[in-house]
DNA sequence: CCCTGCATCTGACCGATGCAAAGATGATTG
DNA sequence: CAATCATCTTTGCATCGGTCAGATGCAGGG
């Protein structure tokens, strides 16, 4: 069964008409997004589940970025909040940013969909969202923030220290979603383990 | 002036009916790319500019999924090129690495919509192009091949070694390209000593 | 040399999508 | 109670990927 069958459950959940039809379209969205993927989700497929008609949604957006900087929004924001957790009670930096990056990694394997819509090109003319940019910032900023607690390092060794553990685990994090690579190839067993020793590479900086 | 407007550029080049339809559309589709850009890039556009009916791509192409696959394929061809030549007379592992990772950056950022085809999810359904694998391949290779030219390591050390290059350069590159990261924000004037520089943080395992 | 087979290309279609414009609807506010 | 205004519906357009029957023209066999 696909999303579009579920139409009732959110019309019990919002009454529209003034009120929460945006909501509830944005609930749709990522419900959409989890079971059907990123190409079940029109704004058509939206109205459906929300059983509203194909126009409807565009008293709330724009258009179809509008909709997808919203879901992109609230999955960095989760993604934030995902990593926040994992890395409390962490003692050393290692333990901490290998935490981080594997929340990381374990949200864009469990979330693809959101992911892509996150980081891939479907959402075009990011300059139209400037919140976008900051919310996105947050997981940068816990890496920054974390990395930040070694000392005897300049501000610009800091900066690129961070760089270099952003990219590194987004990298791998991207190619494995994207089927470039399998933890099973590398002989890691899980995906822990993967982001974990590869991390471990540039450990020694920090 | 969009790509459009090329059809007799096109067709001086190749006649069709029996022949060259598939390299006209082929070609085509990179100057399409290169100029208008991922959602410039449909059958029906192919068409247009090589002045054949919409319906005719289908006599060389099953579906879109093929054509990008095609185009995918010259893509990676081309970036494993361009790094190969990049290579060539690097005297240290350090200097060989930095150039790989230097020409892959820079293939990215100079054919971003190519390279947007070849590691983004515009092509579903990989696995039914298992050349394509092969080919994507050639560029893990040149950094595998690289590496390995370091003496003491285990080859699993050398493995992980390989993935985390690979990752940090792959991450570095798309979170540029996808505009989640720019050079000036980050004090570094060019996009080389961008990669140099955070390259430079792993270096002492090499 | 013809003519028959077959890949190639055309023309006409289908369903889906994003989006626009004009009108109905209904809650809120003066 | 009436008027306003956001919300939602209706209708319509252009584009896209994909399918199918048939025209077209190159090839090899007689």
């Amino acid at each position: 069964m696909t999303a579009e069958t579920t139409a009732i459950d959110f019309q019990k959940k919002f009454k529209y008409h003034h009120g929460n039809l945006r909501e509830a379209l944005l609930a749709a969205a990522l419900d959409i997004l989890a079971t059907d993927g990123i190409d079940g989700l029109s704004l058509r497929s939206l109205a459906r589940a929300t059983g509203v008609t194909q126009a409807a949604p565009y008293s709330h957006f724009r258009d179809k970025d509008e909709l997808l900087a919203a879901v992109a929004e609230t999955g960095f924001q989760r993604l934030a909040l995902g990593m926040a957790e994992a890395a409390t009670g962490a003692k050393t930096v290692q333990e901490k940013i290998e935490k981080l990056a594997c929340a990381y990694a374990r949200f864009a394997v469990d979330n693809k969909p959101l992911f892509g819509i996150m980081f891939g090109r479907e959402l075009a003319d990011i300059k139209r969202f400037p919140t976008l940019a900051m919310t996105a910032g947050k997981s940068y900023a816990l890496i920054s923030a974390a990395l930040s607690g070694k000392t005897g390092m300049s501000a610009e060794e800091s900066r690129f220290l961070t760089v270099a553990v952003w990219s590194l685990c987004h990298g791998l994090t991207t190619l494995i979603v994207e089927e470039k690579m399998s933890p099973a190839q590398l002989g890691a067993a899980d995906l822990d383990t993967l982001v974990k020793r590869t991390l471990a590479v540039l450990a020694p900086q920090f």
